[in-house]
DNA sequence: CTCTTTCTATGGTGATTGCCATAGTATGGC
DNA sequence: GCCATACTATGGCAATCACCATAGAAAGAG
């Protein structure tokens, strides 16, 4: 009978029949994929369609609202992997704010390296298209950059870092990731997340020594 | 007889007549504006021409290679300027490292501020598009970053900083500069900018005391 | 079987995209 | 007056954009 996931989001579908195809998915993988190489609106749906192997003449029955509902299941999908990894190198990490660092920056570049440097930073992406996005995507776009800000703040803390300090530093780090993205896809070369991680050595070793 | 200015860049025209009007540069100039607050593909030649008031009928008289011209030309004006800005805190602040990095992160902030958060980094725009992008027009993008982070790392290496730490730490500060752009834009407030001045604050207090 | 729901095929809409060919005007040098 | 250069107007190109209306297939529930 082969039960498919397709964790349907919270939109829409507050029940009705299981899905019976994985179009639906495909097509939100796919686009989330996109948007990272080539930003939204440089993406056409027609690309997404074909790329995913959906057929065509279902698209708005997946997607009522269209590219915008598309985008909103994407970012969804993206913001929730981010949260899974960092709250994975922080339990991994418990205390130690340099190596939680370390492992962070590690991550990230390994993910680049891996996509031989084609991936952006789906929230980036968005964030630097706002204007052809509507409120909703926005506010969700927002809140991604401030759940993972929140985690790494809590971790900090866990470090045993005043409020203040662990919440500005955890803010300068994002900065730093995001920063870090766009520079290593243009130099294709990991060289940006080493020399971040020197700073913090730097910074680490001569603060709390 | 109104000697106009008109820089014509360095692309085409070793010579012939002085420009009579105004409208390439005016050209250049929206679109730089448009490419920072909507994106490279997002803005298009119809509302790059009606809003710089240029006239319809001879865009590819200014430009025969098109909108991947128009865009080399508005990023040579964007680095130009984003260097000259860089040179001047330098010259303001020499051998003060914390002094350099506060000014900088300050006037990136009031920036942001004056344009009501609309303008984000062209540099960092055209990178999240790079497929939409030529090899000439990436590494202009490119070469905007290393120039950026070279005049950087002159300043710390004038601080005393080995070779290695000044470039490392300017790689560090541009990283965060553009990520914090990013994170500014969709809070709308500049206190991405002042969580980083206070991580540096903590950062050289405690290593140069 | 019937009925409901899920999903897909087809074929199209009007608008906009970047680009360009042709022709014509304006102006300054000689 | 003549001519070269600087610039503009007009009209249209093929392609793509997001979107949708209509119809029907597929399949599980009763």
């Amino acid at each position: 009978m082969a039960i498919t996931i397709a964790a349907s989001s919270e939109t829409d579908y507050v029940e009705g029949m299981p899905r019976k195809t994985d179009a639906r998915a495909r097509a939100i993988a796919t686009a989330q994929r996109l948007f990272r190489i080539q930003g939204y609106t440089a993406t056409g749906l027609t690309q997404i369609i074909e790329e995913s192997g959906a057929p065509k003449g279902s698209f708005y029955f997946h997607f009522p609202r269209g590219k915008a509902q598309l985008a909103e299941e994407a970012i969804d999908h993206y913001v929730a992997g981010r949260i899974a990894v960092l709250r994975n190198i922080s339990a991994n990490t418990a205390g130690d704010a340099l190596n939680f660092v370390q492992q962070v920056f590690g991550t990230f570049a390994a993910e680049m390296v891996a996509s031989d440097f084609q991936y952006g930073c789906l929230m980036q992406n968005l964030a630097n298209e706002l204007p052809a996005l509507d409120a909703e995507l926005t506010e969700r776009v927002a809140r991604g950059f401030v759940d993972s800000t929140e985690i790494i703040t809590e971790h900090f803390r866990g470090c045993g870092f005043t409020p203040a300090r662990a919440s500005s530093t955890a803010a300068a780090l994002v900065a730093a990731l995001e920063g870090a993205r766009t520079i290593a896809r243009l130099e294709r070369t990991p060289a940006i997340f080493e020399a971040l991680a020197e700073v913090s050595v730097q910074r680490w070793a001569v603060a709390e020594r």
